[in-house]
DNA sequence: GCGCCATGTATAG
DNA sequence: TATACCTGGCGCA
């Protein structure tokens, strides 16, 4: 379930149950073996997200990096560690006999020691996330209006904005009303997409899910039967094909774009002229 | 139990 | 654009 705000909370519950003190570093599953025998025993000084990607910091500045791709997960628990169930990648343990935790890394797509020049590598092919203050929209702005694409597409790459996902995708542009295929966007539309991410994602790192309904169009506020929205109103269009809008009624859409599908409805956001 | 799908990305063609 | 990779949950026998 990784989005950008997946992985900041990921990297605060490290720092919360191990940062500063030293910890075991293993690999159950033998893929990490050899660096996890390197890091064994030493102290984790940090973790820090940058859009989806995750840096696990130790002394000596050694850094392991972490990209959970499409299904990977990052569990975080107190208490000793229990015998690891399925292929966990990476295990830390922590913590001293009064406030024991461990941490299981499973099914993702990268995680290996990586030297502090190819972590800057890394992130600066990033372009600005929403979750941090220091980030920079303008830059995001610049690259979306110099490459007309659909918006849908230039909100998942990576390289325009980091974090995003298909749910964030999904959501952002039902909330500004704007059809993801729509391209050439005006610059007040794009600062109303930037300024309701900061928003949306920070409230998913708060909460740990990803709500996006305003209270206004909430089943209950539009007297309508809660249970008819498996998601539990949650979301307006996401997973939602073939459903009726929470705010219109008309059923939603689906089509495959950058490779993700990609959720809207007709009438609350309206198809460019292009598209016929 | 089986097959499909999933909040992602890299790589081949 | 298509496919490979990784794991778990779901719908359907």
């Amino acid at each position: 379930m990784p989005e950008g705000h997946t992985l900041a909370r990921i990297a605060h519950g490290l720092r919360t149950a191990f940062a500063d003190r030293p910890v075991r570093v293993s690999s159950p599953q033998g893929r990490f073996a050899a660096e996890a025998a390197l890091l064994d025993r030493s102290v984790l000084t940090g973790a820090e997200s940058a859009g989806k990607h995750l840096f696990i910091e130790f002394v000596e500045a050694q850094v392991v990096h972490v990209h959970l791709g499409l299904i990977g997960g990052f569990e975080i628990r107190s208490g000793p560690p229990p015998d690891p169930v399925g292929q966990v990648r990476l295990r830390l343990v922590g913590g001293g006999p009064r406030a024991a935790a461990y941490a299981d890394l499973r099914g993702a797509t990268r995680c290996q020691l990586v030297t502090p020049d190819e972590r800057a590598a890394v992130v600066a092919r990033l372009g600005p996330d929403p979750l941090r203050s220091d980030a920079d929209p303008q830059r995001a702005w610049l690259r979306i209006r110099n490459r007309p694409r659909p918006i849908g597409e230039q909100l998942m790459d990576q390289q325009v904005l980091a974090g995003v996902g298909n749910v964030y995708r999904a959501e952002v542009l039902f909330r500004q009303r704007i059809h993801p295929r729509r391209t050439s966007i005006r610059r007040g539309q794009f600062q109303a997409i930037w300024a309701d991410l900061v928003e949306l994602m920070a409230e998913g790192v708060r909460t740990g899910r990803i709500d996006t309904v305003r209270p206004e169009h909430t089943p209950q506020a539009m007297g309508r039967d809660p249970r008819v929205d498996d998601h539990g109103g949650e979301v307006y269009v996401y997973r939602r094909h073939g459903q009726p809008c929470l705010v219109c009624g008309s059923l939603v859409c689906t089509e495959l774009l950058a490779g993700r599908k990609s959720y809207w409805c007709p009438r609350c956001q309206r198809a460019p002229r292009a598209l016929g």
